[in-house]
Parts: C-alpha cells; sequence; structure tokens
DNA sequence: ATGAAAGCGCTAACAA
DNA sequence: TTGTTAGCGCTTTCAT
C-alpha cells in the first residue's frame, strides 16, 4: 500500500479534494454522513495528512533543531535528554545534530537547519568555534529570523536567548569549599582552557584565592590537550608544588587523576583532595566516590526547549533574557570533611 | 532580513523565477552574465532553497528518524552516535527521538515519523512493546514503504533489515570463559529478563551449562525490577547458593553488584569473578575493573544507517539481510585468570 | 536564452 | 453542503 493523499480518498468517492480535507478536519461544512464515511475510509487506509506539505503551506514546522558538541559527554547527553522530552510533551520533533567541537561540521549543521527545516535552534558552541572566534555563521541564522537558544557554550557576540551554568560562581565555591576542608595548594587540572566555562571556572578559583589573600600561580593551572599524558603531567606538577587538593575541570580527567594519585601512593583526600566538574555516572561508583559539581542537565535542557518554544508561540517581541543555572557541589569522599573552626570565620 | 526567495530574486531582477531557478543551478541554458548577477545576488542574500520546498517536490527529505528506548544508556548513546555521523556524510539528517521504553510514546513516534517527515527509520525497540508483544504500529510503517532497520532489540513478526548483536553467543561466550577459570556456580543478574536480548544471553548461559554437564537452576537468574532492592536480592542469592561468579546483564547493575559485595567483604575476583554486559564508561574506572562484554554501539550505527542509506538510494528490491554482531570480551580485573590446564580440555 | 505552466499535498477564502 | 481556486517554494518540461 502506498501512502495514500486526500486526492486518493477524492477520486475514491468522487468529491473534491477540499471537502475531503474538510471532512478529515470535522469542518461542520461537511454533511454527517459524507463525514462518516470519509473519515472511515480514511482511518481504514492509515491516512496521515503529510507533515511536509503542512509546513510548506503554514511556514512552519514544529521541529526544533539541537546541535550539542559532543552527545558522548553525559552532560549534553542529559540536556539532550531534557530538550527532547519537553519539546514532544508541546508537540514538537527534535533534530539532533552533533558538531563534533568542530567549527565547519558546526556552520554546515548551521546551514542545513536554518534552511526552512526547523522553527528555532537550540546550540552549545563548539570548541573549535569558541577558539576561533568566528561566529558568522550564527549570527546568519540570527538574521533569517530563525529563534535561538544558547546554552552552555555561549558568545556574548550574539543577541539571543541565553542559559549559562554560573561557571564563575561554580570555580569561587568550589575552592572556597576546598579551603574551608584546609587545603591551601589548590590545582586546577583543565581539558578545556579554550572555552568560555574552563576560562570562568578559573577566574572564579582566582578569585577565591585572592579573597583569602593566597597568591594565583599560573602553573597551578595545567592544560591537558588531546594528545598530552595527564600522567606526565601531574607528575610535574606534584613535583614542583606541594599540592594538597585538586580541581578536574571534567568528569573523566576528575576520574584519571584519582587513578593516577592512588597509583601513587598518594592517599584522597587526607593528602590530595579531588574536586570534578560535572556530575556524570563513573564519580560515585570509583573509590574513593568523587565529590562532584552537578551541572543540572537534564534541567537545562527543559529550560531551553521551554524558552524557545515560548517564544516560538508568543506574537510580538520579547525581550532576550539570559538564565544562570547554579551548580550544585555534591561532597562525596574525595574531599576532606569541611573545617568548623574555619568555617566559622567565613 | 527575512528568509529570501526565488521570487524575490526574480522580482529583483525583473526576470522570472525559472529563470533564477536555473541560474542558481548553473543550467546551461542560462547567458553567463545574467547567471553571475544572479548568483551573485543570492549568495550576497544568503539563499538557501527551501528544504521543505523540495522535499516536497521531491517526495524525498533525506532524513532518517532514529528511535532509541533510552538516550541515557550509554550502548545506544554509541549507536546514536554512529547513525549521526555517518547519516551525516552521505547527507542526511537524523531526527532524533526517544520511546523511554514506553510502547505509547514508540507509538506515536512512528506515526509521526510515518507522516512524511523521514525517508526511513532505525529503531530499537522500547521494552514495553517487547513485553507487550504489540507490533502493529511497526507493520503500520512498513506498509507505507518506509524501509526500517531494527537494531539490537528487534522481533520475528516484522520483516526487515535487522542488525542483532550476538546475544545468545555472547551468553554463552562469558560461561564459557567463566568455566575456563575455574568457576562453577555462576549466577545472573538481570534487569532485562522482558527483552529479547536479555532471554538471549540466558539461552546461551544455559547452553554452556548444558555442554559442561552442569545443570541450570532457575534460582541462579536473579529478576532486578525497578523498585527491587538489588542489595537485597543478592544476599538472599548468597544465602542460598555458594556461588562462585555473577553475570550482570548491563553496566550499572555489574557495578552496583561489585560494590555490594566489596561491602560485605567478598574478594573479587578470588570469591566471586563478575563480568558485566555492555561495556561502557564506568567499568575500567571501579576497582578492580570489571571485565565486560564489549557490544560494539558505535559500529552497529554506523552499520545501521549505511544499510538505511544504500537500501533507500538503491533502485528494484533488495533482500532484507539481519547482521550478527559479534561482541567482544574484555577483560579486567574481575575475573580470575584462565586456568592453563582446563582450557587444553576445550 | 528566457518564460509560462504544471504539480508535489495541503488549507482556506471564496463561489456556487 | 460542496467545489473551485490560489498559493506555500521549488524544479522541470515545454513553449517562445
Amino acid at each position: 500500500m502506498k501512502k495514500i493523499t486526500l486526492k486518493d480518498i477524492a477520486d475514491h468517492f468522487g468529491v473534491s479534494i477540499s471537502t475531503v480535507s474538510k471532512a478529515i478536519n470535522d469542518s461542520h461544512e461537511i454533511s454527517r454522513d459524507v463525514k462518516l464515511k470519509i473519515r472511515q475510509y480514511a482511518k481504514a487506509h492509515h491516512y496521515r495528512p503529510n507533515r511536509i506539505a503542512l509546513s510548506l503551506l503554514k511556514k512552519s514546522t514544529n521541529t526544533i533543531g539541537v546541535i550539542v558538541p559532543n552527545i558522548l559527554n553525559y552532560f549534553f547527553t542529559q540536556v539532550f535528554y531534557g530538550i527532547e522530552k519537553t519539546a514532544n510533551s508541546r508537540g514538537y520533533t527534535v533534530i539532533s545534530c552533533v558538531s563534533d567541537e568542530s567549527f565547519i561540521k558546526e556552520q554546515q549543521t548551521m546551514k542545513l537547519l536554518s534552511a526552512g527545516t526547523v522553527d528555532g535552534i537550540i546550540m552549545s558552541l563548539a570548541e573549535q568555534t569558541q577558539a576561533k572566534g568566528d561566529l558568522q555563521h550564527i549570527l546568519d541564522v540570527m538574521e533569517n529570523q530563525i529563534p535561538m537558544v544558547m546554552f552552555d557554550r555561549v558568545t556574548d557576540k550574539v543577541e539571543c536567548d541565553k542559559i549559562v551554568v554560573d561557571d564563575f560562581e561554580a570555580g569561587y565555591k568550589t575552592t572556597k569549599y576546598l579551603l574551608q576542608t584546609g587545603c591551601k595548594k589548590i590545582a586546577i587540572v583543565s581539558s578545556i582552557f579554550n572555552s568560555s566555562v574552563g576560562k570562568l571556572r578559573v577566574e572564579g578559583y582566582r578569585e577565591a584565592l585572592q579573597e583569602m589573600g593566597l597568591d594565583y600561580d599560573d602553573k597551578m593551572v595545567v592544560k591537558v590537550g588531546g594528545a598530552d599524558d595527564l600522567e606526565i603531567l601531574i607528575s610535574l606538577l606534584l613535583d614542583s608544588i606541594a599540592v594538597d587538593a585538586i580541581i578536574a575541570l571534567d568528569e573523566m580527567t576528575a576520574v584519571d587523576t584519582l587513578n593516577i594519585l592512588k597509583m601513587k601512593g598518594i592517599d584522597v583526600p587526607d593528602q590530595i583532595s579531588i574536586v570534578g566538574f560535572t556530575n556524570g555516572r563513573l564519580s560515585k561508583y570509583v573509590s574513593p566516590a568523587l565529590t562532584m559539581v552537578s551541572q543540572h542537565g537534564k534541567y537545562i535542557g527543559e529550560l531551553a526547549a521551554n524558552i524557545l518554544m515560548d517564544r516560538l508561540a508568543y506574537e510580538g517581541d520579547m525581550p532576550f533574557t539570559t538564565k544562570l543555572v547554579k551548580t550544585s557541589l555534591i561532597e562525596r569522599d574525595s574531599t576532606r570533611k569541611v573545617d568548623k573552626n574555619h568555617r566559622a570565620y567565613q
């Protein structure tokens, strides 16, 4: 059985296409019996109005496009999950694309999506794009009047709705927490030093140190690139400075760091505390279970989808908003307990 | 700037729409200079042909729909990643949907996708659908001439291309391996006893036992539902039988089981070996690192996408195929080393 | 070399 | 109550 259209039904009953259309849309203009037999026939033959034709006519696709940098990253998976669920519940379909942290792929994808395929876009910038700073492809989309929500990795150069994790506060809060547990020499291991997110966390860290009258030392911020050997970098760090805490800016690095320290016979958290970013699936299963910063990925996804769909539904203009989502520190066993006396001074 | 169409360009130059269309598509019918100025103008104004209009005309959307039961499950994330990458490289867009293991949601999603939105579908059945056994919605899609590839959780009731993990062999191989390491009392902990996948693994397990002349005991197969407390179920198991190996049918359960055994002061692997299914991100980070069965998710995704797109590109009919993808056992530290003498007998 | 017209599947204003 | 027509944006014959 081929796909059935209004025309097929019209021909079958010898009526006009518009009669069939009206009958199926339960118009009052159509007589009881005609309506009945047409609807019955349509149901029997699994008639479904062609969404493409509808989209062309209505100039709206009921579809939103999502571009995430890396779907294998649990944070983005969670965001995507939140988006999909929310969009779905409001009758939208989701086209999902992965930029794979590549500028070119992001650019191509934006072009594709802005060619009438989606009503709006939710995205987080690829690392390469952030490093490069070329955002023309995104500005083009905005000029095309396609509403967009950016989350997590955003940029000031584009005016649109944004949802950002309060990464500055997260860096600040985490550092403060470690200081409260009595740590003094806090290092950072970052695999995302090119992204806004990574930079903000480091700034928050810096602020917390400064507030306590501690010096910021560039050597304490270890940058790990794809090809680098984390073990060597950490060894170098530990050899030159008596570190007593490490903040890892992503989950994998946190776990890797933990394992490296364990291999070196260093006790966690007695000798060195570890806090990791992005509370995913790994952290609670390693031992000691890692204290982590949760970014509430699913919530961010829901929020992004709702903001976008609200804008799509709203006639007239809405000002752009930027929502700041706070992180939560999930205390587990890779950090010492907070020193009560010390805390009293805060 | 609003979205620009062929008509806008035609009006601007006082030519016909078809001239513009031809110019943009670099037709030889159009004169050098007209072509040049039109193309230039189009580029300057970011003209992009409307994909929806194209789809309607060509009766093909260059889009494939993917339905996975649970995107938070790393296996499915991997498959999705493979699909997205492959589809993209061949010029296809991916609409991704999550059934959330729900029959209703799967049904709705199928309807949506089959309304002309996609050229083909890749899917894995929701657990509820497998339990219920009602596949009408899927048969409808096939009747609508929409090519489909099912992977992992498939069904005999639908004729289409399929990719299945050789779960029988995986269960068999895993059991055999444990026997070779000297284990005799092997239990299974399953959270997916309703799915074809779960059943096949248990059958493979059974076969391996039988081959060695060992009895299959129903009590050795522990079924964990969502509300059940794994710890209690494992305690009950261990109290009644002197188990020396446990096969966990998903990664989370494997890790949970490991932690429960450790808490009970049971040594892994000396007292009890553990093998888990689906090699994800957790397994290698826990200690002892878990021996796991890898299902090659990304590869399955690539394969599914290629099979589907090959079929879409092919004129004339192709017979349906079912590919059986073998699993790999990744030996780590939660199992004993294979007993060489024992192996000699195999 | 350029344009007119038909048509993909559908809805909606307007006629009958 | 039913039908005719136009049009969403595009390509593709078939004139001109």
